[in-house]
DNA sequence: CTACATCCTCTAGTGGCTAGAGGTGCAAGA
DNA sequence: TCTTGCACCTCTAGCCACTAGAGGATGTAG
C-alpha cells in the first residue's frame, strides 16, 4: 500500500497537480483519502480514472461529455449507445472544423503567396483583410 | 451625414452589439462620436475597420495580432514584413491544427466503427479512452 | 403622450485551466 | 536536533474573447 502523492499523480498521468485539483473541485475525479498532515493520497483507480479523463480532453471531448462517460464506465451493463451519440457527435465537430480549417488554410496560402514583401499599399494580407470581396471563400 | 447608430454598424458589419463595444473598449476600435444623448453615432470608415476586424477573426488572429495588422494598415508606407510574418505564423498554426485533428478524426472513426452498440463492457469507445494503448495514434 | 425598441453603463459569468500569495508538511543532510 | 528546501495546502485572481443581464436613459412611431 504505497501512497501516491498529487506529485506523483501528476507525473505517471501527465495531468498537472493544479489540473488534477481542478477535476476533484469540479467533481470529475473522486476526493482521495488525505495523510495524518493533510496531503491528497491516490490510489490506482484515480491513476486509471486520470489516464481516462486525460485522452477524453486530447480528443477533445467537453467536461461534460467526459462525466457522462465517466459514469457510463462505471456501470457496464448500460446500453453504450449515449456513448456511441457522444463520439459520434464529437466526431462530426471535427469534421466540420478540419473543413472549416482547410478553408482558411486556402485563404491564408494566398494571402501569403500574394505578398510581395514590399510596402503595406502593395500588400496582399492586408489587402485581403480589408476587402472580403478579394477573399476566395465568401462562405465564412 | 447620415448617423449610424451601433445597432445600425452590428447589422452591416455582422458584429453584435455588445462585440462592438468590447472592441472600443479594449481599444480595437476608435471611440466614435456621441449623439446629444450620448448615443454612438459612427463614420463610413467605422464600418470599414469593423469588417477588417471581423474578417482577421474569423480567420482566426488574434486581438494582438489584429492590432499590429491594424496599425500597419493605417500607415501604408511600412514594409509589410510583419504583416506577412503574422500571416505566416497563422498558417502553421493552422496546418498543425488540421494534422493533428486529421490524426483525432482517425481515432474517432475507429471507436465508432468499433462500437458494437451493445453493452459498455463490451464498448470499444469507452475501451479506448480507458487504454491509451489501444489507440492507433500514440503521439498525442 | 404613450408604447416600445434601442441605447447607455456596469458587473459578472463562460470553459478549462494557470499563476501567485501566503502558509504547512516532510525527508535528507550537517 | 536543526535547518534547508522542495512539495504540498487553500484561496483568490487572471487568461481569452466575448456574452448575459440588471437597471436606467433615449429616440421614434402612432
Amino acid at each position: 500500500m504505497k501512497k501516491i502523492t498529487i506529485g506523483e499523480a501528476a507525473r505517471q498521468s501527465g495531468v498537472k497537480v493544479p489540473t488534477i485539483r481542478y477535476y476533484e473541485s469540479i467533481g470529475l475525479l473522486a476526493e482521495p483519502e488525505r495523510s495524518e498532515g493533510n496531503q491528497r493520497s491516490y490510489e490506482q483507480s484515480h491513476l486509471h480514472r486520470l489516464a481516462f479523463i486525460r485522452h477524453a480532453r486530447e480528443l477533445g471531448f467537453e467536461v461534460d461529455a467526459i462525466r457522462t462517460l465517466l459514469t457510463l464506465q462505471d456501470d457496464p451493463h448500460q446500453s453504450c449507445a449515449s456513448a456511441d451519440a457522444i463520439a459520434k457527435a464529437r466526431l462530426i465537430e471535427v469534421e466540420q472544423r478540419i473543413r472549416s480549417l482547410t478553408a482558411l488554410k486556402a485563404e491564408l496560402e494566398m494571402m501569403v503567396k500574394g505578398c510581395g514583401h514590399g510596402r503595406v499599399d502593395q500588400c496582399r494580407v492586408i489587402e485581403v483583410l480589408a476587402d472580403h470581396g478579394e477573399c476566395m471563400h465568401p462562405q465564412h
